[in-house]
RNA sequence: GGGCCGGUAGCUCAGUUGGCAGAGCGUCUGGCUUUUAACCAGACGGUCGGGGGUUCAAGUCCCUCCCGGCCCGCCA
């Protein structure tokens, strides 16, 4: 930023100066500083970065943060960048007294050009497309997503259940966002205007678009009606008459692909709200009609749709185009992700792995690094996050930087959950308004340092050696004698850290990990014991046949194997290798004792 | 073919105006001699994708090449 902007700030009206709108510009800059403040001006969390380019635009408030998304299916969790990413500059704006609104518009107006292998249903199950009517939904191609009925039933239309859907994700992560169907921005004339416009001055859109798309000549009309007759999203304008408010059209056929959806060949007359802007209108379209101050987008959108909306809000519309910011596609287990062909994972399935504050902080990262959502190594995803939560309560100590980036990234990802936590302190579902409402904040913000502080975590990986026991009590139990749990740890931390077991059990089930303790009831696992092991096995077996608590079986492992001569450790691994065929496993005694005596007396003796 | 983003320890990543390559996990060793996992201490571990250049000094700046992804038709 040039030392002009100063001078700009007070008279100019533009509030900018060539130079910051041309950095401003730059998807990839995210807030990249010249320096002339200083280096300590950096910001070290990118939304904070991010945050320092709105302000310094002095947006009129409520400042609007948008995101987007087609409802074309599954929305998987690449989808959710949309409103987290959104999420982290919006809290960074609101923790500097900013009111803001995040909208999310899914583009249902849009044609369905070809039908998914996958969908979900309402309760983000994927299904396949075989499950329902696939003939049914064929028929509908080419028609925008609103139009389309929805293959489950439950909704009005296939938009409306793929948009559900999406604000399911968002109220799952506790994330306050509003969404605009972009078909109801036509059909309640908040795009009419606009459109008007652009057929008005045909020849500065198509001059402008025409610099980027090749196929833009002098029949480019930039609007596609709704076919009257077959209800298509059509491409062929034969005439605008804008003071009448109408265009004249032939159904023709729509390229899709490698498809072709026929086109009826009806020809007819059509609204300026029955129909479409072309995608590089209307995305800057819903720029000024939603005032939209910031947008996030994926790295396709970065070198096309970008440059060109630019040019488009500036030349056409004449706009200043929001604060851009281009994120990095995620992986699936080192894959893309693929809507259509069903490798992914959705928040609803997720959050039965992870709590929604370790799925917020994967989101806080940087978003120009490619990152891969490890469903084997979730994990280290969680030890990551434990440690940026110690790192700000100051339980532990890390370098300057990863001290000031957990300063700043954790907040946002745990205030919905202390929210959540704490909502008796709320007034009726109040807590669900901390976004926008400032006492609510203050309240929450109090909350997460004189009582939230106090939270347990059990590391992830032995939450999931825990999840051996199916008797809650005996999961609190060993946490507790393990010293993860104090006798004055607060109930509500007890609930917090037990949680965190039925998700890591169930990650370990899922991925079938080494956490996956199989009880091999059936067969007994192939083991190589040398005598004193085994001669200890055998009078470990006698004991155990004499019925005793969990508590005391613990105690006479330790005592036979000593007696016996075999290090305590290998000891344990010969329970754990009869048991589960593994080297560790749950607290020994304690499960022993919970399954039935004459099934672990065999199989200590290596019977069967 | 052209443009853009990324490539740092086995894994996940951090490295702010160029200034002695870092963390966590994993691994190994030792400690805690009745509580395996836990916890504590220590160690091992890197041609910072390769090569060249600028500089007293390069993960950082420049050039070039390699790898992965995106864009440069349409569509969104």
């Amino acid at each position: 930023m040039g030392s002009s902007m100063s001078e700009s700030d007070s008279g100019d009206d533009t509030g900018q100066t060539a130079e910051s709108a041309e950095r401003t510009r730059d998807p990839y800059a995210l807030g990249d500083h010249d320096g002339e403040r200083g280096p300590d001006d950096r910001a070290v969390f990118w939304a904070d970065a991010v945050a320092d380019e709105i302000e310094a635009r002095e947006p009129t408030e409520p400042v609007v943060i948008k995101g987007a998304i087609s409802p074309s299916g599954v929305p998987h969790l690449g989808n959710v960048n949309e409103i987290m990413r959104g999420y982290f500059v919006a809290e960074s704006l609101r923790e500097r007294g900013y009111e803001v609104q995040q909208v999310f518009t899914t583009d249902d107006r849009d044609p369905l050009r070809k039908l998914p292998r996958k969908l979900a249903d309402l309760d983000g199950n994927i299904v396949d497309l075989g499950a329902v009517n696939a003939g049914a939904l064929g028929q509908n191609l080419g028609r925008p997503y609103t139009d389309v009925p929805d293959p489950f039933g439950c909704c009005d239309s296939y938009g409306e259940h793929f948009s559900n859907l999406i604000a399911d994700c968002a109220e799952l992560l506790g994330v306050d966002i509003e969404i605009v169907s972009t078909t109801e921005l036509y059909e309640d004339g908040s795009f009419e205007e606009l459109t008007r416009y652009v057929l008005d001055n045909q020849d500065r859109a198509r001059d402008v678009l025409g610099e980027y798309q090749d196929k833009v000549d002098a029949d480019y009309v930039p609007f596609n009606p709704i076919c009257g007759e077959c209800g298509k999203v059509t491409e062929t304008v034969t005439a605008v008459d804008t003071d009448a408010g109408t265009v004249e059209y032939r159904c023709t056929d729509m390229e899709a692909g490698d498809q072709v959806i026929d086109g009826c060949g009806h020809e007819g007359t059509a609204t300026l709200r029955e129909g479409k802007l072309p995608w590089r209108f209307e995305w800057p379209a819903g720029w000024d009609v939603l005032g939209v101050d910031f947008e996030p987008f994926g790295k396709d959108h970065a070198e096309g749709s970008w440059p060109s909306g630019v040019d488009i809000a500036e030349n056409v519309f004449e706009i200043d185009p929001p604060v851009p910011m281009v994120y990095e596609w995620f992986t699936l287990d080192g894959e893309p992700f693929s809507s259509s062909e069903g490798h992914v994972v959705m928040v609803h399935d997720v959050l039965e792995l992870l709590e929604p504050a370790v799925v917020r902080y994967f989101f806080s990262k940087d978003p120009s690094k490619a990152r891969d959502f490890s469903i084997e190594r979730l994990d280290q995803l969680v030890d990551d996050f434990d440690r940026t939560e110690r790192l700000y309560f100051g339980e532990e100590s890390g370098t300057d930087r990863e001290e000031a980036l957990g300063e700043r990234a954790y907040p946002p990802s745990i205030r919905p959950t202390v929210a959540d936590r704490f909502d008796d302190e709320f007034g009726e579902g109040a807590w669900r308004s901390v976004a926008n409402d400032r006492t609510a904040r203050e309240t929450v913000d109090g909350l997460l340092e004189e009582r939230y502080a106090d939270r347990i975590r059990i590391p992830y990986t032995f939450a999931a050696v825990l999840g051996m026991f199916d008797d809650p009590e005996l999961r609190t139990d060993v946490a507790r004698k393990e010293g993860h749990l104090a006798d004055d740890t607060p109930e509500w931390a007890v609930e917090t850290a037990m949680e965190r077991v039925d998700l890591a059990s169930e990650w370990a089930r899922r991925t079938d990990n080494e956490f996956n303790y199989e009880l091999k009831r059936a067969t007994l696992p192939e083991t190589d014991f040398d005598e004193a092991t085994e001669a200890a096995l055998d009078e470990l077996a006698d004991f155990v046949a004499e019925g005793h608590d969990g508590e005391t079986i613990q105690g006479e492992i330790y005592e036979t194997a000593k007696r016996h001569g075999v290090p305590i450790s290998d000891f344990f691994s010969a329970g754990y290798r009869l048991l589960f065929d593994e080297t560790q496993g749950p607290q020994l005694g304690p499960f022993v004792a919970k399954l039935d005596r004459e099934f672990v007396v065999e199989r200590f003796r290596r019977n069967r």
